[in-house]
RNA sequence: AGGGAUGUAGCGCAGCCCGGUAGCGCAUCUGGUUUGGGACCAGAGGGUCGCAGGUUCGAAUCCUGUCAUCCCUACCA
């Protein structure tokens, strides 16, 4: 077989790439930047996609779908929004096609040129608040809590599959609300959801802050984030919640009426929001030279049984076949997903590594011998180790096995993010930290001068600010001004 | 956008220097033997050699043009 994947240690971005291929995670397309999410990839994303609108709605927001094209002109109505995206749009400028002349297939009708082009969307804030303008006249029309499951475009120079391409999946909420207070309230709260969703279901831990000014979204005043750390030592942001304050509203012009009357003004807004890039951070930061390995509330199998099927022995097959189509009848009654590999011309050892290629939380075999001994084989991915277990206590095992995956994966990322976060003092361990990846927390003169050096000499960024750091007053690892607290650096991909 | 490289079967490649009508591994299909950690044997199918021109009796191979992709430098959820 020459299926093998890379090892990590030999190349982590070829290891990467052979996980989402050989995993069946994702193909790339013919076009570049853009690629196939396979059913199997899809799957994992449909889980978090759930569990995610869940979330949302339990929070009191409803989908709603905006459209994909957006006139140019929306998108230089906020200064800094067209700055920042500008440069990665995608424009539709005709709307027809028709036979070449000359006999090649078809070419752009040039007759059927748009009188004013359309962009595909970015991201979605301008044709939204284009449309919040007519749904908002009053106080009572506010909190509007929407958000929308979608695609956006941004073409981009460099891709990688799931962590950087031109088309990807994302949700994104946007609310207008009538205080600036309660749209914070609403920024932090649904950072809280991407970070509790992270910690829970991904099994990976992440730090939450706030952004500075360079690496704010465009057209915010403020920008949340939620930042992971990778296996390869780079910090990867998972997620974002933005706090804009009232400049949508003053582009699209979004007045309403307060309470208690007097003079209109404009509302305040939100926008969060996660993509599938999720799946990248999910694959960086659990698996390894094996393959995937997946956190049980995502796997969309989450136990594979096999069964030793005898060719030559019928009757004990379909004993084998019984043992296990009971086994998975009382699981699925648990809400446990089972499959069974009833594939008679793979060998057992094709079929072990498949699934921890995929990276199956927990594999069942069952053969003649253990169901003499009336016992099962139980193997969990996350560690690799296998033992025997009686065939009357298989259900509670499994369940409670599932269960402890989640945890372990969950404390193995925990551990390795505690062991790559350091705090430093001076600025020659600064660079080297760096050099060796994961986080830092240093101090920072607040200045965008000193972070765009700090950037230039050491390809290191300014993750965030975290949240939960107390105030303590030190100097400034590059200039050594002074500084009241700590903020957390990293490179990033 | 600047520098380097590569386009040959689904995938990975050899062949090109020195022109003679396309090959290897994996995958696929058929038959058989296997099955407690990626099985083996036998056979089969699959190609406008990126595209367009040119040189030549003859081009994957030489020449010209063109398109595409990948890697290294500047921007990004």
């Amino acid at each position: 077989m020459s299926d093998f994947i890379t090892k990590r240690s030999e190349d982590i971005n070829k290891w990467y790439n052979d996980l989402v291929i050989k995993g069946g995670l994702a193909d790339y397309s013919d076009v570049r930047g853009c690629m196939v999410i396979k059913p199997y990839g899809y799957a994992i994303w449909e889980k978090m996609k759930d569990e995610l609108d869940r979330k949302f709605k339990e929070t009191g927001h409803v989908n709603a779908y905006f459209p994909l094209l957006i006139p140019k002109s929306y998108l230089s109505k906020e200064a800094s929004h067209v700055e920042g995206f500008a440069k990665e749009c995608a424009v539709v400028t005709h709307y027809r096609l028709k036979n070449d002349p000359d006999g090649n297939g078809v070419i752009v009708d040039p007759e059927a040129k748009l009188e004013e082009e359309l962009i595909i969307r970015p991201t979605s804030e301008t044709i939204i608040w284009n449309t919040y303008k007519n749904w908002i006249q009053s106080y009572r029309d506010l909190p509007l809590l929407i958000n929308q499951w979608a695609n956006v475009v941004r073409w981009e120079m460099r891709t990688k599959l799931f962590l950087r391409t031109a088309e990807f999946l994302w949700q994104e909420g946007h609310t207008a609300h009538a205080t600036k207070l309660e749209a914070i309230e609403e920024t932090e709260k649904m950072l809280g959801v991407y970070a509790d969703f992270c910690a829970d279901f991904m099994s990976m831990p992440v730090y939450k802050g706030v952004k500075t000014a360079s690496e704010r979204f465009a057209g915010a005043e403020d920008t949340y984030c939620i930042e992971a750390l990778m296996q390869d030592g780079k910090a990867l942001q998972a997620g974002t919640s933005h706090f804009l304050g009232q400049n949508f509203a003053k582009a699209f012009d979004v007045r309403f009426m307060p309470e208690g009357g007097g003079k209109e003004e404009f509302v305040r807004a939100t926008s969060w929001g996660v993509s599938t890039r999720l799946m990248g951070a999910l694959i960086l930061t659990h698996s390894h030279d094996h393959g995937l390995v997946l956190p049980p509330k995502l796997a969309p199998t989450q136990v594979v049984i096999i069964p030793f099927l005898q060719a030559k022995n019928p009757e004990v097959s379909a004993q084998l076949l019984a043992k296990s189509e009971e086994i998975k009848t009382a699981l699925n009654k648990l809400g446990i997903s089972v499959q069974i590999d009833k594939d008679e011309t793979k060998r057992p050892g094709f079929k072990f590594a498949e699934y921890e290629l995929k990276g199956v939380p927990v594999r069942l075999v069952i053969g003649p011998r253990d169901l003499e001994n009336n016992l099962i084989e139980v193997a969990r991915r996350d560690n690799l180790t296998k033992e025997l277990v009686q065939a009357e206590t298989i259900i509670e095992h499994v369940q409670k096995l599932l269960e402890d995956v989640q945890a372990n994966i969950y404390q193995k990322a925990m551990n390795y993010r505690t062991e790559h976060t350091k705090t430093i003092d001076t600025w020659e361990e600064f660079q080297k930290q760096i050099e060796l990846g994961g986080f830092v927390y240093a101090h920072w003169d607040g200045t965008a001068e000193t972070e765009e050096k700090i950037k230039e000499l050491t390809k290191a960024t300014i993750r965030c600010i975290p949240f939960d750091m107390e105030i303590s007053a030190g100097k400034c690892i590059l200039t050594g001004n002074d500084s009241q607290k700590r903020v957390l650096f990293a490179r990033a991909h």
